[in-house]
DNA sequence: TCTATATATGCTCATATGTTCATATATTCA
DNA sequence: TGAATATATGAACATATGAGCATATATAGA
């Protein structure tokens, strides 16, 4: 089979090269809404720093203050706390305070998912 | 109930606080291991990137070549090819060559399905 | 109110990342 | 072999990111 390319010009003036129009057409008709797509990259990103994951994984069996997940992970208490507000922006984790302590919980099942997901994946 | 700090000293001399020693420790039993958490966090960052996300969503479909990629994207042929090597290196994607033209596809269902979970997370 | 403790925040720096441009490689066809 | 096409690669650049430090806020207890 002999691709033949077909070159359409855009709005900019701008020729684009395409060897199979349908399948872009067909590309196009199946994606996912671009706010969707940045949402959920916001989601993964959250899962793509090991600080993060290994935080995540650890609130995955139970709750945990700022001070333990700190020397659980052998970093300082500010670089926690930094992280744990990315989290929460994300609403991957919510916070319940006790007195000054502050313990951090998920905040959903799915997160969890995902991770024994991708474990599936690399393990494979 | 009030929480009561303990201060252990640690190898190398410096002290660390923690509340719940026992917390830290039941965190260390059920952590993952460190070379598990880094190939884990390179697949979520394969799927942490706009460009990224729609290029997997778009082979979730069917195989593409990278022309039709960049067109579909709207960038450079050359940004698609860059990423299709981190994809590769990641083995989410395979390519097959059909004379100049190389074709994409995902290399396992789990990707797709990691980002079904993950939309239905954002749409809950 | 004053002090101690637990966490949060602003700033900064080193590093990582995504894209573009120019160039290189690989394949097809004349 | 030489030209054209499809993709890959390397360097450069702008931006994003994670962590540390200093400082601020919030809560508890004296």
């Amino acid at each position: 089979m002999t691709p033949k390319v077909s070159s359409i010009v855009e709005g900019d003036g701008c020729a684009v090269r395409m060897i199979h129009p349908e399948k872009i057409q067909r590309a196009r008709d199946r994606s996912i809404d671009i706010r969707e797509i940045h949402r959920l990259t916001a989601v993964y990103k959250a899962l793509s720093d090991p600080t993060r994951l290994r935080i995540i994984t650890a609130l995955k069996g139970e709750e945990m203050c700022v001070c333990d997940l700190a020397a659980f992970l052998g970093i300082s208490e500010s670089a926690v706390s930094h992280q744990m507000r990315r989290l929460k922006d994300l609403a991957l984790v919510r916070s319940r305070r006790d007195g000054q302590v502050l313990y951090y919980v998920l905040d959903d099942d799915h997160v969890g998912d995902l991770i024994d997901l991708g474990l599936e994946h690399i393990r494979e």
